[in-house]
DNA sequence: GACATCTTCGTACAGCGTACGAATTTGAAG
DNA sequence: CTTCAAATTCGTACGCTGTACGAAGATGTC
């Protein structure tokens, strides 16, 4: 007992994986035996994010990956732990090809650019929704992005608590509204109709099976959708009302706080 | 061109499976050859909505369902058309299992309770999250649902389309703090450590990668997160905050479209 | 009794992530 | 130059998934 026990590194290896471009490198060039590496790890990395930009995360394969660089599928385990640890990177890799505008003066633009720089981003690179529930990633370009976040939401009169988790709040509504267009995309990839096919052809057995209930309000919002966009919903429309409700809360919430 | 041509009946083979409990039966018990089928649908149904409960949507495998009832893995295809559709028929049955309490008369709390009912139900069937992925589905109980939802938005002088997407917000952000919760305790039971643990034993590695970058504002936040609540996040309170603030937002709208 | 119909389910296949270990290539040490 | 250790490459194999196919068995109707 008088002895320190071994720690075994409880740390995460995959974190200087992420952070691999910014370590000071303390004896970068170390020990360097063996065969070079025939790409690199931004390079695998880059060629995932294209493939899932094209074809879905589902098609982000081991052996996909592999055969775009004519390399043994094996052979990817030695620039990457596993496939989760890749997910990881692509997701901060994509992440900082999105250049951070300057933020502007007025508070609200602010929230909204937060808001709508992650929607944009989501709309490229969809799969990143997907990747969220792999892990929580901390990486250098989602660091930054973090920070950039905060400075938008900074000097308005929230505490710092209040300060993430409306950055919280602005991510996760951005997040939904790009689920929601994913899904409908997919959904119409997958029957092979868009959204008004779908529902003309099924009309007639949607009648005869609800008939026994009663949606009064739902069919006439459902009426209201319909007209308005010929879908059930309309992503860009549903950002505009969501976010305009949620700035206005914050702001009211804060001007509440301290009026001038 | 005289004759109409086949109809081969583009409508949804799943939609008469969700609602297999109301359609009105118009010639119910036809011809039965052929031996009866040894559970029910909702027998299956409920077995994977228990095991999804228990053990997670990934260990919802037809073989780990069709053993629970001592059937043949391909026995279950004679249910259900697919592992798909199942996931489907269990996300409306789930929600099914939710009694929908009274509407109050407050405004407030009318919105909160449909926000705060969602979050129980996702938090005691977190898989559902994963399933909303897969297909939007129209089931009775769902229906049921959006019904109730629509209930709680109406009077309060939203337009329908308002109706819908204040609906929508709602939906959407609860699920985002259950999400959110759901992803942490999975990864302390992937890393077998709290989120308290993980900070510990990987603030040195860290410190050392994040040596280079400056991140003023995220330190501060992080900070007093850590110590406000011993985890980089909190749902409970990420839940009053934001609710509180789309509420407002909301309220806020209407209020100001009808001064009295 | 014959037949059509429905249920059951064993086998098989393609695809996945990846554990393992052998073969190969390279830089450093003697 | 030789020797050796370390690093990279990658073929094979395993267990897992959903499910297509077709045979076998059970049951109600004619």
């Amino acid at each position: 007992m008088s002895v320190v026990p071994e720690q075994p590194d409880q740390s995460d290896p995959s974190l200087r994986l992420l952070w691999r471009h910014r370590t000071a490198s303390p004896e970068e060039p170390r020990t360097k035996r063996g065969p070079k590496q025939k790409v690199s790890v931004d390079e695998v990395v880059d060629a995932a994010i294209d493939l899932a930009d094209a074809e879905g995360l589902a098609a982000v394969t081991m052996r996909a990956i592999a055969q775009r660089f004519g390399l043994g599928t094996m052979t990817l385990y030695s620039y990457v732990p596993n496939r989760d640890a890749l997910l990881v990177l692509m997701a901060d890799q994509a992440t900082g090809r999105t250049v951070l505008p300057d933020l502007p003066e007025n508070p609200r633009k602010r929230l909204e650019l937060v808001a709508r720089l992650q929607y944009d981003e989501l709309r490229a690179h969809p799969w990143l929704l997907e990747v969220q529930d792999v892990r929580p990633w901390l990486g250098p370009n989602m660091s930054d992005r973090y920070e950039w976040q905060l400075r938008a939401v900074d000097g308005l009169g929230l505490s710092d608590l209040e300060m993430d988790q409306t950055v919280a709040v602005l991510m996760g509504f951005a997040g939904n509204i790009a689920r929601s267009e994913l899904m409908k995309r997919r959904a119409e990839k997958v029957t092979g109709m868009t959204e008004a096919e779908w529902w003309a052809a099924n009309y007639d057995t949607l009648s005869e099976v609800m008939a026994g209930s009663h949606y009064p309000l739902a069919n006439r919002v459902g009426t209201a959708a319909g007209e308005a966009y010929q879908a059930a919903t309309d992503p860009a429309r549903e950002l505009d009302y969501g976010l305009a409700r949620i700035i206005d809360g914050v702001l009211a919430h804060v001007a509440e706080r301290s009026p001038d």
